[in-house]
RNA sequence: GGACGCUUAGCUCAGCUGGUUCAGAGCGCCUGCCUUACAAGCAGGAGGUCACUGGUUCGAACCCAGUAGCGUCCA
């Protein structure tokens, strides 16, 4: 079989996975997912949170994917320019991390190799395995402009990265010092503080003592966590108004095991009600005890080396042990010379690095900084005053509490796989005036000052956030747009609409890129008015997906299906369905596998829609279509699909504008599922499988299908699988045709109709009673029944009658017959519909006790109903108050269940007379 | 310690601006059905003091205050 089979009869069951796969690759082949600049158009832009290159697709890339994927094509039905501009990040310590890993398997570390080496080797490994996470995310269906994708570590966001760097020093907020930093002692790197994890641990408080220095036989006591880093202390400090010791301030005292002396100084730091009120003093290893040193210049005694081992300036002793066996060995020696006073229990909390979970250390060391106050006050200005807007809006908050309390963000990473900072020192000559650092865009020959060659590059690379923050514009080449040809793209397509994102890293990315959008966009923008240069104007904070046990999901755990198992299991449309069902905007959601049922569940059903009504099509033909809904021989059914699809319509429409997708999805289900399956398909059977005219049954299918196409566009946007396969069959399409590429129809007021869908509800009503007195009564499907209705005003027989076949088909009525007048027809169960009362004769059949407790339960429920209403009714204040419709409605219900209740005890009055002993179940 | 969020049926969740036969859906459970699109389905049913306490209001699942439990972020 050379060419595709001709599909003749669609199997009952559907099978995602060929169809999936054939139309991504028909959709990307023919360049579906491209934009261009479209000045006719309104472009919509998003970028993708660039996953990382080392990265496998996890639950939260499932949903972020799916929901930027309804989104994009959502609006690209709905005319604008759609461009998700897809791309990955170079994540330098997880990449760094993978290719050391791969490197220890042949017995080797990254300094066997060197870093050009070891850079090569990265690189390489990123041309064989960076291209997972991409391909995955095809998998999924995820319409990214691929033309566009971008790698951080390109050309051109590598000039990025330095124009922005040398911008920043130029304008004097890039500096380079000495400072305390989060210093992970195995990446042997200095991160952020926001890359640290704070967790609570039981730990204890040492309490020791140090000899006053000269006085024999005095001490004082301080209390610390952390013992081992006595050796580096530089003083100890009291709080200044701290009575009990401030005939010690200015003395000395000797800090023990090391014998040096060290002052006892005053500082308002110190809190005096903690552990005695004396705390040690260790500039180089602790943050607060920096800004003590710094405000008495006092030493800074470093005692650790880069791998948090004791170092050379602490005795000897202890050189080499690592932090722990120094605490040991510290606490030992202590107790040996009879200073350590008492242990207590204690909580604390301890960093640890985000990526590899080990402890951070303090760490004192040279490193580059970016000023952030400066670039903060725009960025928060721009949140506050709604020029960007959060959803939810809850997350304003926490921005702003962070950018008020903003610090200066540590740049400089002790990697090798990043962009090396772009900055020279001068080694020609050691003179005074080469010393300053050459910050360049691109690689200086020669020393500016003296006109040296020899240079030398900082060692240190900047931090992948750095270059992230710049995303939204270095995707279209900032600032080399000029030479790459985009700078119409960058015109267009910037600032993006919409950033999806999660909102573990509004603090990583979502507010740097906000302060990088509003700091360089004027150089592309060539303006400085916010509106314009803010990177997006909505940001899309998503669920955390959790466990069904409301467990993170981790790699640790195991508790994370895997994602690309469940999209080969149920399908890329149902994985993607499920998860927006499950994800309320700003509510975390407890995910499990079986679940996708839901979504592999509906997509067999809108299967199974299309293969009926397929069916019908070949069977029948369809009517030639006049306007987008065929409306020759419209009947109920018909005007309230219609009256539905466009509730159905402006109901997505408006969710889609809130961001809530999982109503979006909810109303799509609800619509597909009840409206058009379970009523109207089965409605319009009784004119399909009657004696209709043909050109009534033609026309009856080709409405069906104009509603099924237009509802399988609505849904597009989230399953595009399912929808673009039944799509191309239901009706021929052209070899270029796609629904990615159709339009969804717009709300229309002219289809909506009140009347129809209270007609309909009354057909509804009638058909649910007339089932659930055959349920009740065990009356089984083959057994026929007959419903004799009581003809009144509101309800005259003629447009009953209008309605037979409805009644016939769905309720398995056989006939419909009508009475007037007062009158029952013998032995028979009832019901009240809309104040009809309508009748089931079942002589013989019929259980008069089950009809009359039946009918005393109606009647129960409706007095307390009506006793609720009486009450309302009868409190001045509630008639006084409330306002008139509401009264008024109040009214109209009295009246209504009045009635229904007086039909109904009448109904049972009746029965009663007949008896108890006529009937039997036979 | 501070900020925010959540608590509705056995489970997962809807419930918009306080008022519609307001207490809903899906799953699970019970009953009956292979009714010529679908058993991954159809029809019917049971099941909830809307966390607790108080307040505002003619009227509260919904607004306010407090309490408890859970969760997240920050210090």
């Amino acid at each position: 079989m050379p060419n595709e089979p001709h599909q003749t009869q669609p199997s009952k069951v559907y099978s995602p996975r060929e169809v999936e796969r054939k139309w991504y690759a028909r959709w990307e082949s023919a360049g579906f997912f491209h934009a261009s600049v479209q000045p006719s158009r309104n472009p919509y832009t998003i970028v993708i949170p660039p996953p990382n290159v080392t990265g496998v697709l996890h639950m939260g890339h499932i949903l972020n994917t799916a929901l930027q994927d309804t989104l994009i094509r959502y609006k690209r039905m709905t005319g604008f320019e759609a461009c998700w501009i897809p791309g990955t990040d170079h994540a330098g310590i997880a990449t760094q991390h993978v290719v050391e890993r791969s490197l220890a398997k042949e017995g080797k570390t990254r300094h066997d190799l060197g870093r050009e080496k070891f850079v090569e080797r990265v690189w390489e490994w990123r041309r064989q395995y960076g291209g997972v996470i991409v391909q995955q995310l095809r998998t999924l269906g995820a319409s990214c402009d691929w033309e566009r994708e971008r790698f951080t570590m390109d050309e051109t966001l590598s000039a990025a990265v330095r124009e922005a760097f040398v911008r920043l020093y130029e304008e004097g907020l890039i500096y380079r010092g000495k400072y305390i930093v989060n210093w992970c002692p195995k990446d042997h790197t200095a991160i952020s503080d926001d890359e640290v994890n704070h967790t609570e641990q039981q730990g204890k408080l040492y309490y020791i003592r140090y000899p006053l220095a000269g006085k024999g036989g005095d001490f004082l006591t301080v209390a610390t966590t952390r013992p081992e880093t006595m050796l580096g202390d530089a003083a100890v400090a009291v709080h200044p108004k701290d009575a009990r010791y401030a005939h010690l301030v200015g003395k000395k005292a000797v800090l023990p095991l090391t014998g040096r002396e060290i002052p006892i100084i005053a500082d308002d730091f110190v809190d005096p009600a903690f552990g005695t009120g004396m705390v040690k003093v260790t500039p180089s290893h602790d943050p607060n005890d920096y800004w003590i040193g710094q405000r008495h210049a006092l030493p800074q005694i470093t005692i650790f080396d880069t791998s948090a081992r004791i170092s050379e300036n602490a005795p000897e002793r202890y050189r080499g042990m690592d932090r722990y066996d120094a605490r040991k060995a510290v606490l030992a020696d202590l107790e040996a010379e009879g200073l350590l006073e008492k242990t207590a229990d204690y909580t604390n909390t301890i960093g640890r690095c985000y990526r590899c979970d080990t402890v951070i250390e303090p760490y004192l060391s040279d490193q580059w900084f970016v000023r952030m106050a400066p670039l903060a006050a725009p960025a928060l200005e721009a949140v506050n005053n709604g020029t960007i807007r959060f959803y939810p809006d809850r997350w304003t908050r926490v921005y702003e509490h962070w950018m008020t309390g903003i610090r200066d963000w540590c740049i400089s990473r002790q990697l090798w796989w990043g962009h090396r900072i772009p900055v020279w020192y001068c080694t020609t000559s050691g003179s005074e005036r080469c010393k300053e650092p050459i910050v360049a865009r691109s690689t200086p020959l020669q020393c500016p000052q003296c006109g040296g060659t020899s240079l030398r590059q900082d060692d240190d690379v900047l931090d992948t956030w750095f270059s992230s923050w710049l995303w939204p514009f270095s995707v279209h080449d900032w600032p080399m747009q000029e030479e790459r040809g985009t700078a119409a793209d960058l015109g267009y397509f910037y600032p993006t609409d919409t950033l999806v994102t999660a909102p573990d890293i509004i603090f990583f990315w979502v507010a740097r890129m906000i302060m990088a959008g509003l700091k360089f966009g004027p150089t592309f923008t060539g303006s400085n008015d916010p509106v314009r240069n803010i990177p997006f104007k909505d940001v899309y904070f998503t669920s955390l997906v959790r466990d069904e046990k409301g467990r993170k999901m981790s790699k640790s755990l195991g508790n994370s299906p895997e994602p690309i198992e469940l999209i080969d299991e149920y399908g890329a449309d149902a994985v993607r369905f499920t998860i927006l069902y499950l994800a309320p905007l700003g509510q975390d959601i407890l995910y499990a596998r079986e679940k996708n049922e839901i979504g592999r569940n509906f997509a067999n059903k809108i299967w199974n829609a299309g293969r009926f009504l397929l069916a019908n099509r070949d069977q029948t033909g369809e009517a030639p279509k006049i306007s987008a809904f065929n409306t020759d021989h419209c009947d109920l059914a018909d005007r309230w699909i219609l009256s539905r699809l466009n509730t159905t319509l402006a109901g997505v429409r408006e969710a889609i504008a809130e961001y809530e997708i999982s109503r979006m999805t909810k109303d799509l289900y609800d619509f597909l599922w009840h409206d058009f399956c379970d009523w109207y398909l089965e409605m319009i059977k009784s004119r399909l499988y009657g004696d209709e005219p043909l050109p009534v049954k033609q026309a009856v299918v080709s409405r069906a299908l104009d509603v099924f196409d237009a509802a399988l566009r609505l849904l597009h946007p989230v399953m595009p699988f399912i929808t673009e396969e039944l799509w191309q069959t239901i009706r021929t399409r052209d070899a270029s045709a796609t629904i990615m590429r159709e339009q969804i129809p717009t709300p229309d007021p002219s289809m909506a109709d009140r009347n129809v869908e209270r007609h309909m509800a009354f057909v509804q009503n009638v058909i649910e009673a007339v089932r659930q007195i055959r349920s009740e009564m065990s009356i089984p499907p083959s057994r026929e029944i007959s419903v004799i209705m009581r003809v009144s005003v509101a309800h005259p027989e003629p447009e009953v009658r209008k309605f037979e076949g409805y009644f016939k088909r769905l309720a398995r009525v056989t006939s419909l017959s009508f009475i007037s007048g007062k009158g029952r027809p013998g032995v028979a169960a009832g019901a009240v519909v809309g104040g009809e009362e309508f009748f089931v004769p079942l002589t013989g059949l019929i259980d008069v006790d089950v009809e009359k407790k039946r009918l005393q339960k109606e009647i129960d429920r409706i007095t307390g109903v009506l006793s609720g209403i009486r009450s309302k009714l009868g409190n001045p204040a509630f008639t006084e108050k409330a306002p008139e419709e509401i009264v008024a409605r109040e009214r109209e219900k009295q009246a209504s269940f009045e009635t229904n209740l007086e039909k109904l005890s009448r109904n049972l009055a009746e029965l009663s007379g007949i008896g108890t002993s006529t009937g039997h179940t036979s």
